[in-house]
Formats: C-alpha cells, sequence, structure tokens
DNA sequence: TCATGTGAAGGAATTCACAGCC
DNA sequence: GGCTGTGAATTCCTTCACATGA
C-alpha cells in the first residue's frame, strides 16, 4: 500500500527497453492510436510483455487493469523518467565526416537535445560553420512530423583549446566524443576539465575515467581524479557491433537465449 | 582432460568484451608488449580478471598457467574465435551523411571488411563516385599503422532497386543500414530479398525480421518467413546511447552493479 | 472479465575460491 | 610462487502465476 516503489536499481538493459517503448509510444501516437497494452508493446519491441510490464514497473504505475495504457500518458511519463524532458546542451569535438553526419542527424535534435558549440583541433575545420537542427518545443509531443520542427542554429567551429572558457560562459551539460581514438582520452580530459559531466564516445576505445599520470606528474593537478567524480560515459561503437555480427554470423549457434540485445558498450 | 570445451553459448556481452580484448591487444601488440595477464588485459577493459578468465574460457585455453598470456597468439586466436580472419564484403545501403563517414571511417576497413557496392534511391547521389578504404593483407597483423594500409577502392552509388543483380553477380555477406528510420524496414527488406544474410542497422527502429503482411498480399510471395531465415540483425542506435546518457546523469544512484555496460541494442 | 502490477520461481551471468600447471 | 582455468556460490535478470482493481 505504501506509495513509495522505487524499490532496486533497474537493469541496465531494462533502460534501454525504455527508450524503445517511448520511440513506439510516438509512432502509436502519430498513428493515431489511443490506447495499448503490454502484449502489444511487447510485440512492436520484440520482447515478452512479461518484460514489458516488469520494466515498466521499475519506475512507476502507468497503466489501467483491465484497460492497458494511455498512449499520451504513458509517453508523457517515459519521457519525463528518462530525462527528456528537460533540455540538453551539447558540445561536439571533433568534427570530421562522422561529427558532422552527428550534427545534422534529425534525431537528435528532437527532446530538447541541442548543440551549443562545435570543436576540432584541425586547422582547416576551425572557422567553418554548420547549420544544426534545434530541438523541438517543450510541451508539444506535437502531431506534425518531429524531424521538421525547429530551426536551424548557426554554429561555427572552434578550437578545443577553448573549451574551458567556452563553458564559462554557457553551460554545457554533454559532450559528444568524435576524435580518432588515439586522441579520445585527451579530448575527453579536455571535456571534462571544462566542466562537462556526460560523455558520449563514439571512438573505439574506452574511456579511463581518470586523468593520465602523465598529465599528474607533468601539472600541477591537485586532487587527482576528483574532476572526474560524477562524469558518465556511455560508449556508442559501431566497429563493436560490426564485429559482432561477423561472429554470429559465423557462430548462429552461439546465440545465447537471454538478452539477445540491448544495452551498450563499456564495462562495469 | 577432454579436449572439447564449447560447452554453453557465451553470454552476448562476453563476445562485446571480447572485441575490446582484441581492440587491447592490438594495442599492446603497437607498444612491444610480448605478454600479458588477465590483470592486466582486465584493467585495461575495465572489468575484472575474473571476467577476463571467464570469457576467454568459453572459446578455449589461450595461456600458460603461472606466466600469462602470449599477446600475439591471443591476438590471433580471438581474431579467428570473432571471424575476423576471413573477408566480408559489404554493401551500405543509405548514403546520406551518416552513410558516408562509415564509408570513409579508417576502423571499419581492417580485418578485411571491405565496402563492395553503395546504394541510395535519392537521384542526386546515384552516379557519384565514393573512395572507400580496403582490408588490410590478410596474412600480416601489420606492425606499421592499422589505418594507413591497404589503397582506395572506387565505388559508385547505384540504386537500391540493382542491389538484387548486384548480388547474382557479386557476394554480398553484410548490408549496412544508414537510411532514415522509416525506410530502414523496407531497406532491409530489399537486402534479404538479395540474399544479404547479416545486417547492421544504424537507423533508430527495431527491424521486423519478418516480410511485411501489405507486401505479401500484395505480391505472389511463395513462402513467407523464409527468405528472412538465417538472417542476422545487429542494431547500433545512437539515440539509444544519448538517451541513456541523460537517464543516468538525472539519476546516478540507478547504475546497477552488474554489467554497467557492454552489449547492443535490439532485442531477445 | 479484462489486463496490469508484483511477489516468487527459475534461469543466466558474474564473482569467487581454489585446483592445476608453468 | 605465480597466474591460468574452472566448478561452485552468489547475485542479478527474466519468466511466471496470480492477486488486484477497473
Amino acid at each position: 500500500m505504501s506509495s513509495l516503489h522505487t524499490l532496486s536499481a533497474p537493469p541496465t538493459a531494462a533502460v534501454s527497453r525504455l527508450v524503445t517503448y517511448l520511440r513506439i509510444l510516438e509512432e502509436l501516437e502519430r498513428e493515431g492510436t489511443l490506447t495499448t497494452s503490454s502484449g502489444a508493446l511487447a510485440e512492436r519491441a520484440q520482447v515478452s510483455a512479461f518484460q514489458v510490464r516488469k520494466d515498466l514497473a521499475y519506475f512507476g504505475r502507468f497503466g489501467t487493469r483491465g484497460l492497458g495504457y494511455t498512449v499520451t500518458l504513458l509517453r508523457r511519463e517515459l519521457t519525463r523518467v528518462l530525462g527528456l524532458n528537460r533540455s540538453w546542451n551539447v558540445v561536439i569535438v571533433g568534427m570530421g565526416r562522422l561529427g558532422q553526419a552527428i550534427a545534422h542527424y534529425p534525431g537528435a535534435s528532437e527532446y530538447l537535445f541541442g548543440y551549443v558549440g562545435l570543436f576540432d583541433v584541425r586547422p582547416e575545420l576551425i572557422g567553418q560553420v554548420i547549420d544544426t537542427p534545434t530541438g523541438r518545443e517543450a510541451s508539444r509531443p506535437s502531431q506534425t512530423d518531429l524531424h521538421q520542427t525547429g530551426e536551424a542554429r548557426r554554429l561555427t567551429i572552434q578550437h578545443v583549446s577553448e573549451l574551458r572558457t567556452f563553458t564559462q560562459a554557457q553551460p554545457v551539460d554533454m559532450g559528444f566524443l568524435a576524435v580518432p581514438p588515439e586522441h579520445a582520452q585527451s579530448a575527453a580530459q579536455s571535456l571534462v576539465e571544462a566542466g562537462v559531466k556526460g560523455i558520449l564516445n563514439f571512438a573505439p576505445t574506452l574511456i579511463q575515467p581518470r586523468t593520465p599520470e602523465s598529465a599528474v606528474q607533468a601539472g600541477g593537478l591537485q586532487e587527482i581524479g576528483d574532476e572526474w567524480r560524477d562524469v558518465m560515459v556511455e560508449n556508442v561503437d559501431f566497429l563493436v557491433g560490426m564485429k559482432r555480427l561477423a561472429f554470429y554470423m559465423l557462430s548462429p549457434q552461439m546465440l545465447s537465449s537471454q538478452s539477445k540485445d540491448h544495452d551498450p558498450e563499456g564495462h562495469p
């Protein structure tokens, strides 16, 4: 009977599935569907109905027994739970082909993710002007095409060395890292020193959540590692996906039954 | 004492970690390190030494008790296990900004992944010529920079409708899908109808591993679903990573202890 | 009667401790 | 002695069955 049901931490895979459910709910909303059920969501998400209900139960009670879920209501709740009803200021470090593709990618500008700065070290890129899509309005889920709302924001690529002063004038929540793997650690270090607390790493390498020893003995850092406290790193490495695909094509019988998919890259 | 130890299917997360170990071994090899240990690998992979040993044990016995692992030997074994010692012919469907970034991405051309065809439906893209990096030599791990071996392969973007005849003349193992989400299912269908058995899906949507009903009632497909048999789909969705990052930045206490990372997108 | 929400059962993956072998 | 390889224990995630409530 207690109103608290923040029992235990949800499995990380459950968070990924929540993102999928949210996307499906948005599709249903666009299709004009008013209500749905755990079974219907399960089919489109390629999981079991049990799984859907359990996943939702980690975060609250959103349905009506005997009826199911109201699409709009559940969409709104999941948006809130995932932290997608607030705005996130994002910088991209590394504006090569991948960084530019990310900057223009339509889906990223939904949900109030907005690019506020673009950075690189290559002289030929610095000063270049890029039009990035801006986030949709805060209030409306928008019946119209989500990909077309908002207008472009014009940004100039700056040198990474300006990152620190940039974040003093302009709050930055996340940094997207799209630099070559050999520069990923130092670029991440620059982000952290600039006070950025979230890193989405596209490079095929793991970011070490600490200041490299070389930098420590070189400079006079007083509180080592402290700047990395509370920094979240999430990895998006398509080479891992590519190699996993190769493995499972070669050995299809190696597919374990449980949790065939869902979840990101990185490590505990 | 039996020489068989292909006991049970490894966790899918173990496969992702194997990819990480392999990358670390390549780094160690470039650094000139001859031998290593589960502890050393664990530190760089951000997992426990137990985990490293258990993961390796799923696939064989590669170390020497009391000594550790020979870097070159373990690298070669993991390369074989992951199916990266054979060549993979890849086509890209969707040559917008993301597709072009993928086509030029240096890491993909390692390990004998080679692009053999590029496809799109937009008239302004068809006929455009793209230089893609080619795979490194089969035999050598190459002491020199892995990213610089091989020369460019010149490819012309073709219309997706030519996919079927293309695969009859040229074997294709994998298709990389970089089209907008609303076209992902039909593009995947085109790949499958052309006989492609592996799909790496970059679109933020789940591919349904079956022919849509609309196509079934329209055309006279005799054996429904059969063309999807043995097709592997792997998802790489950076929007999921982005939203996961938002969630964990908002609720850091929601980090479950186990398997904080590692694993792809999709579902069971 | 319907479909959700949830404690309990079951199964999988990780962690551990130690046996086995340089 | 040192580090791997591996059965056993533990922890976690998923599946299930049913109580709950519209």
